[in-house]
RNA sequence: GUGGGUGUAGCUCAAUUGGUCAGAGUGCCGGGUUGUGGCCCCGGAGGUUGAGGGUUCAAGUCCCUUCACUCACCCCA
């Protein structure tokens, strides 16, 4: 039979690795906790037009990297390639405005997007999101901030550079945009044709190109913050100044753009250099408007995303976590086999990690097996035992074998155990 | 979607210019110890060399096609 293999670009987190993943998030709980944050877990499939509207119809997201099918009733369904329209929608559609001013919500899981794979970019991948609604202070962007620096270094993650910028509003930002496309026409032929294809689609985008040429027309191009109205020069250096209170360093990049369209205001990326041409590992920013947008209330919003897979490729030491088993019960006979099956599942019940094997081997074999286990113990029932009503119990590490009754087996092999444990 | 790189045992990799080249290490199973692990020694299983076609007396090796993986562009977490 042809083998079926796994989707391209959709990995398995395998057994070895899943302890990092749980960790990492154990991490991001108890750390959003700590400013106040709540859980929501959310669907993984939403209404295709919720994802239009937000992201943005002409956004590349949108235009070819959706998983979007129809349902049997016509609906069209979308594979959420990000996670903030659907927190946003399910913060309107249970009014959850109404319960306090300011809302505070994070949530993980796989987001999907259909993409050339490389390294640190999959079809399938992880997100922690947090997203904070109805607070348009510079202090809550920059505790936002706080905050993910805070989370990554908790996880060991500290060769990390963090960048902010200010995108301007609604209202400064078109006469930016216009000046931009002024400079990047006035130099048109000595652009690379991505980006003159880019003065077109995307022309912001012309600040991340990477060739030469390029980056000499950007280099005295405007930027965004010479065009910033009060409002929002006043909102970015509070931010600013809010950081520098924090004590968290932060390099202003005005060229940093967000890829999706309804960021306003501030804007941050933590990027690594372990990572390759892909080395976000975290961006955010502010999206006051978004909400309403989405037919909710007139409420500010500010959230960020964090790429978990990239995360974990910048995790120092990825030593692997491993579970041993307190006790591998090596059973010899088929007496000896029922009663090892009773006391193993008895003293799993009792919180004790029991291993055996349910196929005879010989004792050697079993022995073998408890040894890779990496198992403390080894209880040893042969016939011999069973004869007499005891059995072996033998710490792997000394050694030392002692035989203990039949009838009080469970009783001390807990004690034992735990306080083992406990040392 | 476009380009580059790579596909040999479960895993990591060998195999001079096409000519016993289908191997090693590791892992797995078993034995050395008729009931005692790690170290050591010995043995065994496991591959139509990604797939298909072509050139040749002869192809893992050269050519074409295809698939997969990977890196980069694009874009983004």
């Amino acid at each position: 039979m042809e083998k079926i293999t796994a989707i391209k670009g959709i990995k398995d987190i395998l057994p070895g690795d899943a302890p990092l993943w749980n960790h990492i998030e154990t991490v991001a709980r108890q750390t959003f906790v700590l400013f106040g944050y709540k859980e929501i877990r959310l669907p993984i499939m939403e209404k295709t037009e919720l994802f239009k509207r937000s992201i943005g119809e002409t956004t590349d997201i949108v235009e070819k990297e959706m998983y979007t099918f129809q349902d049997r009733d016509d609906d069209f369904i979308t594979l959420r390639p990000e996670a903030t329209a659907g927190v946003i929608r399910a913060y309107i559609e249970h009014n959850m405005h109404a319960y306090e001013t300011t809302t505070k919500l994070f949530t993980i899981g796989p987001m999907f997007r259909r993409e050339r794979p490389q390294k640190g970019r999959f079809r399938q991948f992880h997100q922690i999101n947090v997203e904070t609604f109805g607070e348009d202070k510079a202090q809550c962007d920059a505790e936002v901030i706080f905050m993910l620096v805070h989370f990554l270094q908790a996880t060991r993650i500290y060769d990390f550079s963090l960048e902010i910028n200010s995108l301007g509003c609604k209202k400064c930002r078109p006469a930016f945009s216009q000046n931009v496309i002024k400079h990047l026409k006035g130099a048109e032929t000595r652009l690379c044709p991505n980006c003159q294809r880019r003065i077109k689609t995307n022309p912001l985008r012309v600040f991340d190109c990477k060739t030469d040429s390029c980056r000499a027309i950007i280099n005295d191009a405007p930027e965004v913050l010479q065009f910033l109205c009060v409002e929002c020069e006043r909102h970015f250096s509070e931010v600013k100044s809010s950081l520098n209170d924090l004590s968290i360093q932060y390099k202003i990049n005005p060229r940093m753009v967000r890829g999706l369209d309804y960021y306003i205001r501030t804007a941050f990326e933590v990027t690594s250099g372990a990572l390759g041409a892909q080395n976000a590992i975290a961006g955010g920013g502010r999206y006051d408007g978004l909400v309403s947008f989405l037919g909710g209330p007139e409420v500010a919003g500010i959230g960020f995303a964090i790429g978990m897979e990239r995360l974990i490729a910048c995790l120092p030491d990825k030593a692997e976590i491993t579970f041993p088993a307190d006790l591998f019960i090596a059973a010899l006979g088929d007496q000896a086999q029922k009663k090892a099956f009773v006391f193993a599942n008895q003293l799993r019940r009792a919180g004790i990690a029991v291993e055996m094997t349910y196929t005879e081997k010989s004792l050697k074999a079993q022995m073998k097996m408890a040894d890779r286990m990496k198992s403390a113990f080894t209880l040893i029932i042969g016939e011999e035992e069973i004869k007499n009503n005891i059995a072996q119990l033998r710490n792997m590490h000394t050694k030392k074998q002692d035989a203990l009754p039949l009838d009080k087996l469970t009783e001390m092999l807990i004690d034992i155990i735990k306080k083992k444990g406990s040392d």
